[in-house]
DNA sequence: GTGATAAGTAAGCAC
DNA sequence: GTGCTTACTTATCAC
């Protein structure tokens, strides 16, 4: 273990100097494409490159976490969004569901109620105690003659 | 900086060994309540004592990260199971919510087909130019209310 | 002091 | 070799 100095280990942001090497900027060693950086290993001691290569490799991991964490809140964030926005369809579909629950049930009655009225209009011809349980009168009234297997089904 | 050994660092697993202490393993360390600490701080140098310590409250931030990145996990896992779970009442309402529409479009066919035949038996003798098209109504006579949804309906 | 977390380091994997 | 991810370390913060 040759004398190994730690320099300026500030808050979060390091920063690699003193060395005999001719001061290249992490950022400057850092976004150096592999052929620029040959260029700035000639002339060096074997030692040297390896640890200007270690270096290099050791920024791009510092910044390959960063992308990493950030990613990670990210997606995180993408997924709550998407929790928020599922909720909101759920209430929104809820609320649709019983106005139209209600609807359904106001014209249900509605419906009752004309029935009713329909039937005492025409039961007229009818007498009273013939129909015990249930009995069904379908009227037709149509300009031509449907052939339709079920005739009488509302439009559905 | 003194010459500073990290012993043994294999894959993932720390493991401090060959220090000059009674081989305290790093579960017992952790595990030691402060008390139990003291006890085995007797008779060591103020060095070693710091050492320990360190060494200590390392392997309790070792247990930290590991608790941390469970509880990330785990909350992500969370987050994705609130999603499916939102996903299905999505589902779930969107089909209640089609069906319902489509029985409140029959029953709304239904009682026009119904007010329209109540128009005409209301409007005394039929006359015949004004069912120009097709009007089906279907009337059941019953003895007890019918709560049926689709009272008129042909069977199907 | 304890527990938690963000940033950084190192190892391993996949390409 | 590059990029990503995980486990670990360190510094820092809140309690």
């Amino acid at each position: 273990m040759t004398t190994h100095f730690k320099t300026s280990k500030a808050l979060r942001v390091k920063k690699e100097t003193g060395e005999n090497a001719p001061a290249l900027s992490d950022d400057e060693l850092v976004a150096m494409s592999v052929r620029e950086l040959n260029q700035h290993l000639r002339g060096l001691t074997k030692e040297d490159v390896v640890r200007l290569k270690q270096r290099r490799r050791t920024l791009k991991n510092r910044g390959y976490a960063a992308s990493c964490r950030i990613k990670r809140v990210t997606q995180k964030e993408e997924l709550e969004r998407q929790k928020t926005e599922l909720q909101q369809e759920v209430d929104k579909l809820a609320r649709e569901n019983a106005s139209m629950r209600l609807e359904l049930d106001a014209l249900r009655a509605k419906y009752e109620a004309l029935q009713c009225f329909a039937r005492t209009v025409t039961r007229g011809p009818i007498s009273p105690g013939k129909v015990a349980t249930t009995s069904v009168i379908t009227i037709v009234k149509s300009a031509h003659h449907n052939t339709s297997p079920t005739p009488f089904s509302a439009p559905s």
